[in-house]
DNA sequence: AATCCGGGGGA
DNA sequence: TCCCCAGGATT
């Protein structure tokens, strides 16, 4: 089945008023690529922008991660969260050098065999870097096309499998780059998962869901409540997340060459985490030890080298 | 299949 | 203030 039509009015829309500006797609440089998919996985392009930037004129090239510090990595991903995935991406680049002669491969079980690459990176590497007509299905992706050919998302009326596969199908031969770019920019910014903006939606016409009532699709929501796991109870400031970012960032100040102490620590921390026993404060100390962010010796505790 | 992993923006 | 956000690894 043919999607002219689709094909033609998103990469009509993208052209006007796609980001093709943002800087990781006014490159094809696959390491470029590589850090900004790591990068946008978990944050929005806005904030993803500035430590983009600093990124790559920290560690320009890939050999440059390869031999920097994961302590150096680490203090770059400040602000980003989820910080075992800066671990990975350093990782990445050292295996790359190893065992892939310091390019990025561009076939799929390559891609798939690095730490920290999954479906969605390996086929945005593709798409960005390669320009292969490869199809990088996020959620965002998912609820589009669901709203194209199958309407209202609220019950799903097509499976994930159905939906990646269809969005594998719309990628027009030869234009997987400006396609999967249009329609991560539509996603982000007219068919927004709440209150979409149909009537200035370039696809209006041939969606099946348009023009979707902001507070029909509420209700719908709401009819069909997403499975959620039982409500974190304590607050923010007593989860483990909270621990672990706090830690981290003290890490993060601590003179290169420095160690600090885990009793010190504690002490420090005290005043934001407030009464935390020294054993479960050192259980979350385990965790990130474990995950590769902090490297623990009898002269104490500082970011993994 | 379910859970963990941060930090921020917007309703 | 509360709700929501997203891919990958682990178990």
């Amino acid at each position: 089945m043919s999607h002219r039509r689709l094909h033609r009015l998103l990469l009509a829309w993208y052209g006007r008023c796609g980001r093709a500006h943002l800087p990781w797609r006014k490159t094809r440089d696959p390491y470029r690529v590589l850090v900004s998919e790591f990068m946008l996985q978990q944050t929005q392009v806005d904030r993803a922008l500035l430590a983009f930037e600093a990124f790559v004129q920290r560690f320009p090239s890939l050999e440059s991660l390869a031999t920097a510090s994961t302590a150096d990595v680490v203090r770059m991903w400040k602000g980003l969260g989820y910080n075992a995935r800066a671990v990975r991406l350093k990782l990445l680049a050292r295996t790359l050098m190893e065992r892939f002669g310091g390019a990025v491969p561009s076939d799929e079980a390559s891609l798939r065999s690095l730490p920290g690459v999954g479906p969605y990176t390996a086929a945005a590497v593709r798409a960005f870097a390669f320009d292969l007509d490869d199809a990088a299905i996020d959620t965002n992706v998912r609820r589009v096309v669901h709203r194209w050919l199958y309407g209202l998302e609220h019950p799903p009326s097509a499976s994930a499998r159905t939906l990646d596969a269809d969005a594998r199908a719309l990628v027009p031969k030869g234009r997987g780059h400006a396609w999967n770019s249009g329609l991560m920019d539509l996603g982000a910014a007219i068919c927004t998962a709440r209150a979409p903006k149909c009537s200035i939606c370039p696809i209006r016409t041939a969606c099946a869901a348009a023009p979707i009532d902001a507070a029909s699709l509420d209700a719908a929501r709401r009819r069909h409540p997403r499975r959620r796991a039982p409500q974190e109870i304590v607050p923010f400031e007593r989860s483990t997340r909270y621990v672990r970012g706090r830690i981290v960032d003290r890490l993060r100040a601590l003179p290169p060459g420095k160690r600090v102490s885990l009793l010190d620590l504690h002490r420090e921390l005290e005043p934001q985490l407030g009464e935390r026993s020294i054993g479960e404060f050192g259980i979350v100390v385990e965790s990130l030890v474990r995950d590769g962010l902090v490297a623990k010796s009898g002269a104490g505790l500082a970011l993994r080298d």
